[in-house]
DNA sequence: ATTGACATATGACATTGTGTCACTTATAAT
DNA sequence: ATTATAAGTGACACAATGTCATATGTCAAT
């Protein structure tokens, strides 16, 4: 978390260090990222930086975070609009995260914040993260899910079915990021799974 | 990879250097984990380092590869063993890796492997990696596979169905080991998963 | 207007780690 | 014995991090 330091610094002066932690984390991968070059970029001073932010880490998933939470918004948008058809929703979410990482044009942020999620990952899991974070949201999420269609008996089971379309999601936009494959062929694979979800994969009725 | 410098040397020192390289990265994440350390433990020179590796990664992922190639193993085993029951399979798979992890007592190489494989994604999923490794093996799981119970009607299908099970086996790990819930409850969160994924997520049978 | 207490700013510096390179040593072939 | 080729080695140049002593700004109380 940023320190209240970097919060009371002036709008301006906030928006030169991100731009330059986004024109640097688009640049390479977190791993590859360098405070120096932030610093260079955005002409703040070292200690600077360290009065604002812990590390790099710190920066990057302040970040993330902001990203994050845009995303929340727009699964719950989305939920909204489909009547609550998780799958519907997924879907249009896929889209749209692919379309995202597409359009920025000189900005691979996006992209590579993603791919660098599971980088440290102990830090996504933490109990922090995933209490505050994912958890807060989970419940709002679970009584928008229209579950009369849904294949399911009770709460647990609705859980674990959003951990798994959320799995399946997150694996497809991985590959599709890392293998750079087309938004079609992406949208196609995506679409197929998600069906092969709805079905099931076990034929008992033969 | 590897260079061949290293495949020549001596058995003894190999596992010398190997041995203080699973310590290191058992201390600590890939991301944390330093060269310095490693060759201190081992006595090896800095320079001889390099003659054998280009860098911390190389050795990472050489010893990572290990790991898998002994993983994929147990698979083709379990598959045989079950008549081509992919659950049955990927459910005995899930409970001796998290058995495996739990068994190492002070070496916590292979869960910090696992947490780290998206470390660096690009890695993982670059063409060379997923070609060699995953897709050579691919056609021979596909075969051992009984689809005659399977909810699919081609080999795309079968395909995307395996992608799946290996998504939600994934994520399950790596919340595991990052969560450190136990056992039991862990594989109870898999099993219920796996049942989900068997019968659908969607009711359109009512 | 002056003071002092506190927050913020700053860049030089110590520290740590990386990868290279010139040089040494070993091994093998003629 | 001589030469060629491979392997071993550690000092070193370079890069990046995080800290700290010092400087500067802010603002309430006098």
């Amino acid at each position: 978390m940023p320190k209240q330091t970097f919060l009371n610094l002036p709008e301006e002066k906030k928006e030169i260090l991100i731009e330059a932690a986004k024109k640097e984390f688009s640049r390479v991968s977190l791993y590859d990222a360098c405070i120096s070059n932030i610093i260079k970029t955005s002409g703040i001073p070292r200690g600077s930086f360290y009065q604002y932010f812990d590390n790099k880490e710190d920066l990057f998933f302040f970040l993330l975070n902001e990203h994050a939470k845009e995303r929340q918004k727009k699964f719950l948008y989305l939920l909204k609009k489909t009547n609550g058809d998780i799958f519907d929703t997924v879907t249009e979410l896929y889209k749209s995260m692919l379309e995202k990482s597409q359009k920025q044009e000189n900005c691979d942020f996006f992209r590579n914040a993603f791919l660098n999620m599971n980088y440290k990952i102990e830090k996504i899991y933490t109990k922090e993260f995933s209490e505050s974070h994912f958890n807060q949201n989970f419940k709002k999420v679970c009584n928008l899910i229209n579950t009369s269609k849904l294949n399911i008996n009770n709460d647990n089971e609705l859980f674990h079915a959003i951990k798994i379309i959320m799995a399946v999601t997150f694996h497809n936009l991985v590959q599709s990021y890392a293998k750079e494959i087309s938004y079609e062929e992406s949208v196609e694979n995506f679409t197929l799974e998600i069906n092969l979800l709805k079905k099931g994969l076990y034929k008992d009725n033969s």
